[in-house]
DNA sequence: CGACCGATCGTCT
DNA sequence: GACGATCGGTCGA
C-alpha cells in the first residue's frame, strides 16, 4: 500500500488552482516529527478557501491582520489558528505569496504513531474520532499555534506522497462545513472527501 | 438519528 | 462585547 515516501515540494503548492490542490491532497500523508517522535496519517477530507473573493476565507476582502498573516505567505506555508477558543485548525497555504488560497485538512486515517496520538488526545483505545475533524487532527499530530507561519518544505511538519492514489469514483465533493455565515459562498462545492471513510467528519452536503 | 448545548478564549469591532 | 472553518455529550422521538 505504501511505496517510497516522497515529500511534496514547492511546485505542488505553487499552483493557481486551490480546488485541484485540495482534491489532490486526498491520499497524501501528513507527517509531524517533533523531537524524533513521528506521527502521520493519510488525508481523507479537505476544504478549499479561495482567497479574497470567498466570504468563508479569513482573507475575504483582503483582510489582513496579525492572525491571518500566514495566509499571505509563500506556497507551502502552514497556517494554524485557534477556533472557538480551544481547537487548532491546520491549513496549507497554496499559490504565490500574497495570494491567500488555503486548504483546511479536516480528517486523516492514522498511519504511524498511534500510541503517541492516544497519549496526546487522552484516549484509551483508538477509534475513528482520533483523527476525525480538524480539531482532532491537530491534537493527534501535536500541532498548535506556535507552528503557524512555518512551512511544509523544510521543517518538522510536511506532507508526503507514498504513491497511493484514490480512484476518481472514491472521491465526493460537497459544501463546506460550518461556514453558514459566508452567505452565498457557503454553497460552494469546495469540500473533498473519501467516500465511505469512517474518519470523514460531519456528513452534510 | 437529529437538535441542542456547554466549554473556552483569541481576535476583531 | 460578540463571535467563531469545533467537539463531545445529552436528550427526546
Amino acid at each position: 500500500m505504501s511505496g517510497t515516501m516522497k515529500k511534496l515540494d514547492e511546485s505542488f503548492y505553487d499552483r493557481n488552482d486551490v480546488l485541484k490542490i485540495a482534491r489532490e491532497l486526498l491520499g497524501k500523508i501528513l507527517v509531524t516529527r517533533f523531537d524524533g517522535v513521528l506521527t502521520s496519517g493519510r488525508i481523507v477530507e479537505t476544504e478549499a478557501y479561495a482567497g479574497e473573493g470567498d466570504r468563508a476565507c479569513h482573507a475575504f476582502g483582503g483582510r489582513r491582520t496579525a492572525r491571518t498573516e500566514a495566509v499571505y505567505g509563500p506556497p507551502g506555508t502552514i497556517y494554524i489558528y485557534i477556533c472557538y477558543g480551544l481547537h487548532y485548525l491546520f491549513n496549507v497555504v497554496t499559490n504565490k505569496k500574497d495570494i491567500p488560497h488555503v486548504v483546511l485538512i479536516r480528517a486523516l486515517e492514522p498511519v504511524k504513531g498511534i500510541p503517541v496520538m492516544l497519549e496526546r488526545t487522552g484516549k484509551e483505545t483508538p477509534d475513528y474520532s482520533l483523527t476525525r475533524g480538524p480539531g482532532n487532527v491537530s491534537r493527534a499530530l501535536g500541532m498548535n499555534k506556535s507552528h503557524s507561519g512555518r512551512n511544509l518544505l523544510s521543517g518538522e511538519i510536511y506532507i508526503a506522497d507514498d504513491g497511493f492514489k484514490y480512484k476518481k469514483d472514491q472521491i465526493l465533493v460537497t459544501k463546506r462545513i460550518g461556514v453558514e455565515s459566508a452567505r452565498e459562498d457557503a454553497e460552494r462545492l469546495y469540500r473533498f472527501i473519501v467516500k465511505g471513510s469512517p474518519y470523514v467528519s460531519a456528513k452534510k452536503s
